[in-house]
RNA sequence: GGGCCCGUAGCUCAGCCAGGACAGAGCGCCGGCCUCCUAAGCCGGUGGUCGGGGGUUCAAAUCCCCCCGGGCCCGCCA
């Protein structure tokens, strides 16, 4: 593999060379060079000594052998030396700027670098139920599997990003219960509430589900004040959202489940007749989910964030994948009766093929002592649960893109179902599945006081909170910008928007919960896309002042200077960085890197004019340094989802 | 009851997986900087029993054990 800029090709060198001599793979020893923690120490080092103690060569002789190597590379503007414990590499930075001069005038730009073995990754992200409008966990959700998306692809992957439809459930049988006493479409109430599709029938959803609570705990034969705390509750729940839609549809809705004898049974009803793919409830339920799609797609594309394949749970089932799967259960040794219902037996799994398999074992992580239960397969009334379809589901994923590896962004609340499944794969023969893949989880996002609630119908939208970011933008933007274009303060303060809520959810590690604080999303200085965008319009403004690059005329020894010459070599780092993350799916890395390279151009920038530059040869230099710390952080941001600007 | 995740500066967090070279950012707070490339910026100051205790090691925020606090999960829900 040719790593087609100078760091990359260092490293791989280094890597390369000191496997052969310490006998180390190199893949481990390459994650291990890195900048180190003082500058005076060198621009990349390396922890020598804790190697060589078991290799035959001497320290000297290995740093001989890579200086000799470097040279022979053409990398003699990296120069190894041996220094407490450390191999340090020093760049002669005037020849490393020559190299770079060369690059950039034949059109390179810093790019993440190439993985050498490029995988087909399916990447499942967000799949929202589609009975409400999107909130602030599936903004989470979408940030991350998106961003992981494109972060994959431009580490060179071929990459399927895909949404699944849950609408199997049980909550979308009481949506669409809801619907049939409302008589009315999702898009005739929309209109008459006035909002988008989506909150319509999550406002349907809501209302269903607490009549439902409210008449099923009124005719339950329990007492006590459990039951009356949830029946206040429900009562409650109905009357703040009586006032917030439709009063006549809000009365159908009451009125109809009210008078049913169980409620709870034509849940199930509905539930299966959908599931067998009957009508009319067939119909109904794709036209309600259709609706919600549609206002998702509006909401996701605002995102930054496409789909290349939405899978339908239900095509799933009609396609008699689940049937199947079903089926092979039963002529497994692993089938099992539990409760008295059909199912896979999971702890003889563990025991028998997990345990004795070490390669499993190392990529299922057992928690240590937990009584993982039986996982069951079908209901006593016959239908399916969410575990047995997403199975069938599992392996669809695999076989519909031929991927050798799949994502699932998914929240951490489901680790337990997710780890069953994967045992599940692995005793019905699908080893290749169970061991490749992954659950990519994250906590939870939770309101100040309370978890967010579709039953209660307590939620923050992606919606609303990019309405927020976009106002707060647009009020900074026409404050900085008076007289300008009123369009291209819409659109800027919109980029910017959508920048700052994408970048505050990737910012943080995917296991910190987040306490929703809206004014510290929506804050533009403390999250920082916003200053990325910033730093990147100043950097443009420069170029645009200066003019056109003349690299004949560029100096390299003019990066000599301290500030110039960290900038330089952080910008050039950015393939590294960038690869790195992408393997250890960590955007939070990059996000990081691209604010410390931000905070150093923002340091440089303003003690060191560029355009006041008297002499020439350091003018351009200068100029050509901004030219890689732009492209660096366009292409970070783009990477990240969010949008670069030339101005704001 | 059991398992998993989190606990680092007043607040939000990075560093922990792969132990080493002075514990780092941002926000906040205090004080400075726009006749000069965008002040959404910069410079200086302030601020820490790395939740607590034990252990392994020449070396622990990082690995192991115990404990404490917060969250999540242990359904014929999804």
């Amino acid at each position: 593999m040719d790593a087609s800029d100078p760091l990359s090709k260092l490293v791989e060198v280094l890597s390369t060379q000191l496997s052969e001599l310490l006998g180390v793979d190199p893949a481990r020893l390459e994650r291990m060079i890195g900048p180190p923690p003082r500058r005076e120490y060198g621009d990349l080092s390396f922890p020598l000594l804790r190697f060589s103690r078991k290799a035959n060569a001497s320290v000297d002789a290995i740093v001989e052998s890579i200086r000799g190597k470097l040279w022979e590379q053409g990398l003699g503007w990296a120069q190894p030396r041996f220094e407490s414990g450390y191999l340090n590499i020093v760049f002669d930075v005037e020849e490393l700027g020559d190299e770079v001069f060369r690059l950039l005038s034949a059109g390179w730009r810093p790019k993440t670098a190439k993985t050498k073995n490029p995988m087909r990754i399916v990447v499942e992200h967000t799949s929202a139920n589609p009975i409400h409008p999107l909130h602030l966990g599936h903004a989470r959700n979408a940030a991350l599997g998106d961003t992981l998306a494109r972060m994959l692809r431009a580490r060179g992957h071929e990459v399927n990003v895909r949404f699944y439809i849950d609408d199997v459930g049980r909550q979308t049988a009481v949506t669409a219960l809801g619907f049939k006493l409302a008589r009315v479409s999702p898009k005739e109430l929309a209109s008459r509430m006035g909002v988008k599709v989506d909150y319509a029938v999550g406002w349907i959803y809501a209302v269903t589900h607490n009549a439902i609570e409210a008449v099923s705990l009124k005719s339950s034969k329990a007492n006590g004040p459990e039951k009356m705390r949830r029946m206040e509750e429900a009562i409650a729940i109905l009357g703040r959202l009586k006032e917030q839609g439709d009063h006549q549809v809000f009365e159908r809705i009451l009125e109809g489940i009210g008078g049913m004898e169980d409620p709870q049974r034509e849940v199930s009803e509905t539930m299966k007749r959908y599931e067998r793919g009957l009508e009319p409830e067939k119909s109904l339920v794709r036209m309600i989910v259709d609706a919600v799609l549609e206002g998702f797609r509006e909401t996701l594309s605002r995102f930054g964030v496409a789909f290349d394949e939405w899978d339908w749970e239900s095509d799933i089932v009609w396609s008699s994948r689940v049937g199947r799967l079903i089926e092979e259960a039963r002529k497994s040794k692993y089938y099992t009766i539990h409760k008295d219902a059909e199912a896979i037996d999971i702890p003889s799994i563990i025991k028998e093929l997990v345990l004795e398999d070490p390669e499993a074992r190392e990529s299922i992580k057992l928690p240590k002592a937990l009584e993982i239960p039986p996982l069951i397969l079908v209901r006593s009334d016959g239908t399916t649960l969410y575990t047995t379809r997403d199975i069938a589901y599992s392996i669809y994923k695999f076989q519909a893109f031929n991927a050798d590896r799949v994502i699932n962004v998914i929240g951490a609340d489901q680790r337990l179902p997710q780890l069953q499944i994967r045992i599940a794969l692995l005793g019905l023969g699908y080893r290749k599945e169970a061991l490749n893949m992954l659950h990519y989880d994250y906590e939870i996002v939770r309101l100040p006081g309370r978890r967010m609630s579709s039953r209660r119908a307590e939620y923050v939208t992606l919606d609303e909170l990019l309405d927020m970011a976009r106002s707060r933008a647009e009020y900074e933007v026409r404050a900085r910008n008076p007289g300008a274009d009123e369009r291209w303060v819409e659109e800027t303060a919109e980029k910017v928007g959508v920048g700052a809520v994408r970048f505050s959810l990737v910012k943080p590690g995917r296991l910190k919960p987040i306490t929703l604080d809206i004014n510290r999303i929506v804050d533009l200085r403390e999250n920082t896309a916003p200053y990325l965008q910033y730093t990147h319009a100043r950097a443009s403004s420069i170029l645009e002042k200066h003019g056109e690059i003349n690299y004949l005329k560029a100096h390299s020894s003019s990066l000599e200077d301290e500030a110039r010459r960290h900038l330089f070599i952080e910008a050039l780092r950015f393939p590294l960085v960038s690869a790195k993350a992408a393997d250890d799916l960590a955007p939070e890395d990059l996000a990081v890197y691209l604010l410390r390279l931000a905070d150093m151009f923002n340091s440089w920038y303003q003690k060191d004019s560029v355009i006041r530059e008297e002499w020439e040869g350091a003018r351009h230099a200068k100029a050509a340094l901004v030219l890689l710390v732009k492209s660096v952080i366009g292409e970070g941001l783009r990477i990240l989802g969010v949008e670069p600007l030339d101005k704001m």
